[in-house]
DNA sequence: AGCACGCCGACT
DNA sequence: GTCGGCGTGCTC
């Protein structure tokens, strides 16, 4: 018989499978780790079998020298969606077959043993040989015997401290054949269970149970069908999916519960595990290789049946799925951006087709494609539109900050009504979160005395200053202007770029209210392990009066006696250089402003911006994502942008600038030869040097179709075959990348 | 990755 | 002649 082999040689170019001759007397079967020589050089490679044929094309096959796995390490359904992702992505069989392992596998993370000690004897004769050995020479022998009748079996290494022996002692103790010793799979307890407290189904609200009487009606019936539901903030989502994992328990199927991975909080967790217990595993990013290694062996063993984790989580190897979540599920880091250029929903919605599953995708603001999908059918919508406890979403006060500066005097980027309530509140003891969308370096260009925002003339979107050309760029085309010295709209010389950190915001407040304790949390702050919750629960524990934060402060806190939140600039998130900056800001001012007033007390919110007539930002102030929606999706449609289109970066980088952007032409010429013949890319821009235009000493050549991904997919296919190795430059297809740069 | 093969200039 | 440089291609 011969076997298919996949080897995981991943330095080197080999996408393919080799034939191996499987020795007469040797047990194989597809999805198996084997060992094999391979090259002329007869080198020592790993590699996973694929398929099992009776005879091969090839003449004088190698042998497969040893076999790693008794039980397939791989299912034959995850090798049929290393396939898939594969030819949807644009990647190597190993690259897609990497995402289903553990990290680490090939560097050596490997099962944890324990050793035990366990009574041959019994307990009574045990205590009075114990007795005995006290009385004599024996001491610690005895000791020893006495703790192992007080509990067996038990770790050897609990076992010596305990009796103040050793091995030499034990050892002695398994000559005389009174303990036997022996070694157990241990798992590394990802987080410890027994604190948390188990809790039971809540009866549901109307609108929860028609959602959750849907879904348990789908799991029961193996159904496959993509769910949309659209909750404002504190509708009760999670008890939904909580019922629904429980409903997928009790009929034996198993559940993946995706949440943001800046979500993956213990609070979050704690909701998880206080209603499954043991039936969960969890993976996030703080966890070692060895732990996730443990998480993903109890995945694969059925050990457990609720997998709760970030992005990769998807790809968990479970069989006989019955409900997939994806919790905001317009979150951006669903999307993977490094190869392969994954989306979590499409990974999602086609292991539901393969095993019968619903998918579930939650939000207070549904990406704009979801909901286009849910308004075609293709999805089917559910809304929640009251809170659990019936309060009231806070109330919303927009701030024009260029009445600040001419007006008032103020150059502080807090405004004198933030002030004013920010004094109320430390007044009254209770609590503040700022918020500041500080995203990197680069930031926007605008005028401080109209709000007019310079603007790529060609692309419509806001231009990014690059501080060592000193120049302005468009992050589309790559199209460069000098900076403006007086606006263009009004003449004002008062033409700034845009850009405070949260630091100088906690300097800020500590000048103008000294008394007040600031808590600031960003990436600066919470780089260490369990800095993140350090800081949150040091403002739980009512540590600080005001948090200021990033991004991080508007996840799925909960604090009930917040009552004042401030968005320090809106303007930040409103001109980034994306077609998606409208979509993002509005969910992140939603959200910001859903931290508010949990509590008994009416929450309030106050947006600072530039801009107070932009639709986005008083269609987030009036909570009002329905007519966001109308006005945002007529844009695109207008523009021709996603969800009208795809947007494909095809991406060539290289040590070798001249080779890069002789390989990019090559590819434009091929791109351009194909038009020819159909019209099914609307447009190209570019190529041009990337916005980012060397990364890691890699030079950067890009281009962007619009167009329908699946019918230019023979072409894209065609494009990232082209091996270029020799010059070592390589290809990137990205579908409708997070990260324009 | 490594190794073979083959195509060219330099040299006892 | 032929030795050895490296560029290219193959490995079941």
């Amino acid at each position: 018989m011969i076997a298919k082999v996949i080897l995981n040689n991943r330095q080197h170019n080999i996408d393919q499978c080799f034939d191996y001759e499987i020795p007469a007397q040797m047990e194989v079967s597809v999805g198996c780790r084997v060992e094999v020589l391979f090259g002329r050089g007869n080198f020592f490679a790993r590699g996973i079998v694929v398929e099992i044929t009776k005879s091969s094309y090839f003449k004088n096959l190698k042998e497969i020298r040893k076999v790693l796995d008794k039980e397939p390490f791989v299912s034959e359904s995850i090798l049929n969606l290393c396939l898939w992702v594969k030819e949807k992505y644009f990647c190597s069989f190993y690259q897609a077959l990497r995402l289903f392992l553990p990290p680490g596998l090939e560097s050596g993370a490997r099962e944890k043993t324990a050793r035990y000690a366990n009574l041959k004897i019994s307990e009574d004769e045990a205590l009075s040989l114990a007795e005995d050995m006290l009385s004599k020479r024996a001491k610690v022998q005895g000791q020893m015997l006495k703790a192992l009748c007080e509990i067996h079996p038990i770790k050897v290494t609990e076992l010596y401290t305990l009796s103040g022996g050793n091995a030499s002692t034990l050892s002695s103790l398994a000559k005389k054949g009174l303990v036997e010793i022996f070694s157990e799979r241990v798992y590394r307890e990802a987080y410890n269970k027994n604190k948390y407290k188990p809790s039971e189904n809540y009866v549901p609200t109307p609108e929860q149970k028609k959602v959750i009487d849907h879904l348990k009606n789908n799991i029961s019936a193996s159904k496959t069908e993509t769910i949309l539901l659209r909750g404002v903030t504190g509708s009760g989502k999670t008890e939904v999916f909580l019922q629904a994992i429980d409903h997928c328990i009790k009929q034996g199927k198993t559940a993946i519960m995706l949440v943001p991975e800046i979500s993956l909080t213990p609070q979050t967790v704690n909701r998880f595990v206080s209603r499954f217990g043991e039936s969960v595993a969890v993976i996030h990013s703080r966890l070692s290789q060895g732990e996730r290694f443990d998480e993903w062996n109890k995945i694969k063993n059925g050990e457990v049946s609720v997998v709760v984790g970030a992005r990769s989580a998807i790809f968990a190897p479970f069989e006989n799925i019955g409900i997939i979540i994806l919790d905001e599920e317009h979150e951006t880091s669903y999307k993977s951006d490094t190869t392969p250029k994954y989306h979590a929903k499409d990974i999602a919605e086609k292991r539901a087709k393969e095993s019968g599953a619903t998918v579930l995708l939650a939000s207070a603001t549904p990406s704009l494609h979801s909901f286009y999908k849910a308004q075609n059918g293709e999805y089917t919508l559910f809304e929640m539109t009251h809170r659990y406890n019936e309060m009231e979403l806070p109330e919303v006060k927009i701030v024009d900050m260029r009445g600040e500066l001419f007006n008032h005097k103020n150059f502080s980027p807090l405004s004198l009504t933030l002030q004013r309530e920010i004094a109320k509140n430390l007044e009254n003891k209770t609590k503040t979160i700022l918020f500041l969308n500080r995203r990197g370096y680069s930031t926007f260009t605008s005028c401080r005395e109209c709000g007019y925002v310079l603007e790529c003339t060609d692309c419509s979107v806001s231009m990014t200053y690059h501080k060592h050309k000193n120049t302005m760029v468009c992050h589309y085309c790559g199209k460069e202007m000098p900076v403006p010295e007086i606006c263009p709209e009004c003449g004002s010389r008062h033409i700034k770029f845009f850009g405070t950190g949260t630091q100088k915001i906690e300097e800020t407040l500590l000048d103008k209210f000294p008394t007040a304790r600031v808590l600031r949390m960003d990436t600066d702050t919470t780089s260490h392990k369990g800095g993140h919750e350090e800081i949150l629960s040091a403002f739980g524990r009512g540590e600080a009066d005001i948090l200021v934060g990033t991004q991080m402060v508007t996840k799925g806190l909960d604090f009930p006696d917040v009552t004042l939140v401030g968005v320090l600039a809106a303007d930040t998130s409103l001109c980034m250089d994306d077609f998606r900056a409208s979509e993002k800001s509005f969910s992140l001012l939603t959200q910001v402003c859903g931290r508010a007033g949990r509590g008994e007390i009416k929450g309030r919110a106050i947006i600072q911006t530039y801009q107070p007539q932009n639709s986005t930002v008083v269609f987030a102030k009036d909570h009002d994502y329905l007519s966001f929606y109308e006005s945002e999706i007529a844009s695109r449609k207008r523009l021709n942008y996603p969800p009208f289109c795809d947007i494909i970066s095809i991406m060539a980088s290289g040590e070798n600038e001249e080779n890069t952007a002789k390989f990019m032409e090559k590819i434009n010429l091929l791109v351009k030869d194909y038009m020819k013949t159909n019209d099914f890319i609307s447009s190209v821009i570019g190529p041009s040097s990337a916005p980012l235009s060397k990364i890691k000493n890699q030079y950067r050549y890009r281009m962007l179709l619009k167009a329908d991904s699946e019918k230019i997919h023979p072409l894209l296919k065609s494009l990232s075959e082209i091996k270029e190795d020799a010059k070592k430059v390589f290809l990137s297809i990205d579908i409708n990348p997070t990260n324009m740069l």
